[in-house]
RNA sequence: CGCGGAGUGGAGCAGCUUGGUAGCUCGUCGGGCUCAUAACCCGAAGGUCGUUGGUUCAAAUCCAGCCUCCGCAA
């Protein structure tokens, strides 16, 4: 008992050195909220950066980014820089020894990354070298990857470049979507970054560099990455709607109004007719003629209208017949 | 004050212009037909039409305010 008394007291001098640690966080989005809530579960984290309130949406309300709130509950100092650059001064008034950041969407200044003297690291969604850049979750199922994961890095001064410390690969199932693969792997990142963080601290983590000739990239999602292209084939319009599931929407236009599609299953059917074209209505959707056969819409969202199941769209339709052979723009 | 659409039985919609017994496609429950069925036939339950007030003999329908949801733009 002796014994057991006297380590206890040494984990609690361990832990005592750990609090002096200043760790600063950088994040913004839902995505770095586990991660941060794991760090501030295992270490004490002295401020977090996050982008600054904006207006959001049709209210045009002011929202405080969800890092901002996690923080807050936490009574954690919060800066919000509108550029980070101009902030230099504040950052390194903290006088950081380790910044660790995850989705923050702002590129860190040389005298940030060269001030902590456990380094700059970062959590990203990908594993890099491949998907570089701000959507790699999105991109990691639109482009039709088997497998992803997370990389924990040293950061430079270029995106998503930076050596490799660690990575944790995951499979992407046949039905995944954007929604469901950012949850596992905003936990993946959270576990890896916590798994990791011990030998980042006694210099006993690896460093690896990128391959740049094997680099792929991901970046944000734009207006007409969200556009249905029905020329593709069934597997690329597959993964375009999965891959955009449940933000922001893959969408097509039907009678000139904004369609948005949030699910759909392949088809065996090989019909005739436009891409596009609505060819027939099945038990379980809309069957709409791709490139290469058919896919089955099986949820969608009409403008002004709420999410819902095909079949409850059509059985809106006064006559269903009728919308067999419209055609998706 | 950024633009626009919408709130009607469990779901998705029509009806509102030209006020006057609440309808359609489904679902649910019961019964029938069938070897059988997500098929077909018969029947039933289920709505104070988002909310408040106004006009009227009479409001889902016309007028005003409020609440909520959603598309676009940021």
């Amino acid at each position: 008992m002796i014994g057991d008394t006297m380590k206890d007291e040494f984990n609690l001098d361990e832990i005592e050195v750990e609090k002096e640690l200043c760790i600063l966080f950088m994040g913004t989005p839902e995505f770095s909220v586990p991660i941060l809530e794991g760090l501030i579960e295992n270490y004490k984290i002295r401020a977090v950066v996050t982008q600054p309130d904006r207006k959001i949406g049709r209210d045009q309300v002011v929202r405080f980014t969800p890092i901002k709130q996690v923080a807050q509950d936490h009574t954690i100092l919060v800066l919000q820089p509108e550029k980070i650059k101009e902030s230099v001064e504040d950052i390194l008034a903290l006088e950081p020894d380790l910044i660790v950041t995850c989705a923050y969407g702002q590129i860190l200044p040389k005298a940030i990354l060269e001030a902590p003297k456990y380094g700059c690291i970062n959590v990203h969604a990908s594993l890099l070298p491949k998907l570089r850049g701000g959507a790699p979750i999105h991109h990691a199922i639109i482009d039709g990857y088997q497998k992803t994961g997370i990389t924990i890095m040293y950061m430079n001064e270029k995106m998503d470049e930076g050596d490799i410390i660690a990575q944790r690969e995951l499979e992407i199932s046949e039905t995944e979507t954007a929604s469901t693969l950012h949850d596992k792997l905003s936990i993946m990142g959270r576990d890896l970054l916590l798994d990791t963080l011990p030998s980042i601290l006694d210099g006993t983590n690896t460093r690896t560099p990128q391959d740049d000739s094997k680099a792929t990239y991901g970046f944000v999602i734009t207006r007409e990455d969200e556009k249905i292209d029905f020329n593709k084939t069934q597997r690329e319009i597959y993964n375009q709607i999965r891959g955009l599931d449940s933000f922001p929407g893959a969408y097509a236009r039907l009678d000139g109004k904004i369609m948005k599609i949030w699910a759909c299953e392949k088809s065996n059917e090989y019909p005739g007719g436009f891409n596009g074209q609505i060819t027939d209505l099945y038990p379980n959707g809309i069957g709409v003629k791709v490139g290469n056969g058919e896919i089955i819409i099986t949820e969608l969202q009409p403008e002004g209208k709420k999410r819902m199941k095909a079949i409850d769209y059509i059985n809106g339709v006064s006559n269903h017949t009728t919308l067999i052979g419209k055609i998706f723009e």
